[in-house]
DNA sequence: TAAAAATAGATTGTATGCAATCTAATTATT
DNA sequence: AATAATTAGATTGCATACAATCTATTTTTA
């Protein structure tokens, strides 16, 4: 075998695992924060993008999170469950699902700006680091061909 | 709620997401290619250690790999039913658990080589792109506090 | 307008991912 | 040496992820 296939096959050359491992380090990270407020991960940038904008389709979450139904459906349940979100079908068109925070989710939101401030001192990165690295993501995902 | 308050809670802001949804997408990307070896993504990064450094604990892929044995322990019961590992506990000590892969495992190094090269064509990033963001990714990783 | 195609969510099945706990075995302490 | 503390890996339980399929409901199209 070649050493340029070596090279190429090599753990540490895979900008997916990079990303992978980086990804998956920090939001372990956020587990004992998100704890305090009895809330997972996949519960926080939903309610993040809720935050954003209240009253938005099943579809519209999915498209900004890139989380189809399969893993939307019983997470949304949940929150449900927990009284921060109440899903509406009562729409014209029946098909949709509209999603609404609750007063206890509005609530929230005030509360947990300690999460993303506590992340801040947790990840290290000067501001022009920050920039260029969200540039280069946003630049792969917006070149990824397939599909 | 002020102004700096609603922009840190912006979904688009959180560096956590932009990582998160980039190394899902580009996983995404690898599921076809991987299929036609039927393997994951997670079995084909646990191979890419072996093929590095054959013979080497659970402990040290789980180190390299960012793993715990609660996900390793499955993964490697599946590679070793589809024969490409063979799990030895020979050691001096009893407790440790060694990974080796078969014949067939090696073989697979040898075809595996397109996957690589179809998501270089995927991710359409220069090489200075490229080395730039692994350097960064690299930076918050090493970088990342508590725990 | 009746049949075909498309769409939104829900459901199912498989594979992670990880914290917490457990067991067996080794090391460190007293 | 006997006990305590550690360690490696397995197990359990919960929460994703996502492809594939299903159902009910629109929309398109012939």
């Amino acid at each position: 075998m070649d050493k340029l296939t070596e090279e190429t096959l090599k753990l540490d050359n895979q900008l997916c695992f990079s990303l992978y491992a980086t990804s998956k380090e920090i939001i372990r990270r956020y587990k004992p924060l998100l704890d305090k407020f009895d809330i997972t991960y996949t519960q926080y940038i939903t309610l993040l993008v809720l935050w954003e904008q209240d009253g938005i389709l099943v579809k519209t979450l999915g498209e900004r999170l890139y989380l189809d139904s399969g893993t939307l459906t019983p997470l949304l349940t949940k929150l449900e469950s927990k009284g921060l979100i109440v899903k509406q079908k009562d729409t014209k068109d029946s098909r949709e699902t509209t999603i609404h925070l609750t007063g206890k989710g509005r609530e929230l939101k005030e509360k947990i700006i300690v999460v993303p401030a506590s992340m801040g001192a947790c990840v290290k990165l000067d501001a022009d680091d920050f920039l260029c690295l969200q540039k280069l993501l946003k630049k792969v995902r917006n070149g990824l061909t397939g599909e």
